[in-house]
DNA sequence: GGGCATAGGTCTACAAACTGGACCGTGAAG
DNA sequence: CTTCACGGTCCAGTTTGTAGACCTATGCCC
């Protein structure tokens, strides 16, 4: 399937780099999620309780919350902790591991911060050329 | 297809702390949604046409990829370069931002590389955790 | 005692997003 | 003449996410 006699492909081939069984796709799919991402900076600060995340991302529903939740308490980056009173209290923080991922996100974060006229000077640009 | 020019995007409306006039959110919504990094990952090495990356990246439907190649496009990530011959010819590339980018996504991937056998080690401990 | 609030979820309809395949037009290969 | 390939778009069906009701168990107020 891959070899086309016409193709003037001068190019690389493809890259195996992202296939399948690759750990690269496997965070990055994690990560990627659109709420991990914002889960864990606001975590940033410190310890917060479900409703607390919740009132504080806003515009994320209860259910993806707690998935979410769970999927970084799966891998290590969040711990959580429930005390058995009586209106349950349940805490949730940052693992060493959730820090050491907060330092490229953070890089990200500022590439974002610095780079967002840019990306809205695009955006203008594109809907103007299209327009017409 | 029609579409008006005043049309809003679909952001959700007020919230506290990454709220909206927030870039972080801006930028995160559109690298945090599965294909965008990744295709900008396999753009990386060089030019590539549209079926050529469908190849690369293997399980991104054709239209996501449209769609994904498309936003990028939007903001000034790729540029797209269709030449009008007859097996249509469409050659996608990095902008000089798209590559500014790479770099805070280079540090996560290098994350993920690194941290990968502490993240694999958590999800089992977490399965052994709930099984019982 | 009865009613309500509170915290952290889960469950359930419903809506939005994504998928895989058909399809388009044109030219070249078999 | 049929088949294939290019870069998409369009449609139907499946998956994923949402809003909101509901649950448990206690303490507070009246």
């Amino acid at each position: 399937m891959n070899d086309s006699p016409l193709l003037p492909d001068t190019l690389a081939p493809a890259s195996p780099a992202l296939a399948q069984p690759c750990p690269i796709r496997d965070i990055l799919d994690r990560i990627g999620d659109q709420w991990s991402l914002l889960v864990l900076l606001t975590l940033r600060p410190g310890t917060r309780r479900f409703n607390q995340l919740r009132r504080e991302i806003d515009d994320i529903s209860k259910q993806m919350l707690s998935r979410t939740l769970k999927q970084l308490e799966q891998d290590g980056l969040v711990s959580r902790t429930a005390y058995p009173e009586v209106p349950p209290r349940v805490e949730y923080q940052l693992t060493e591991l959730g820090h050491s991922l907060l330092t490229p996100v953070a890089a990200l974060v500022a590439w974002a911060e610095r780079h967002q006229p840019a990306v809205n000077a695009a955006r203008e640009r594109y809907q103007r050329a299209t327009e017409r």
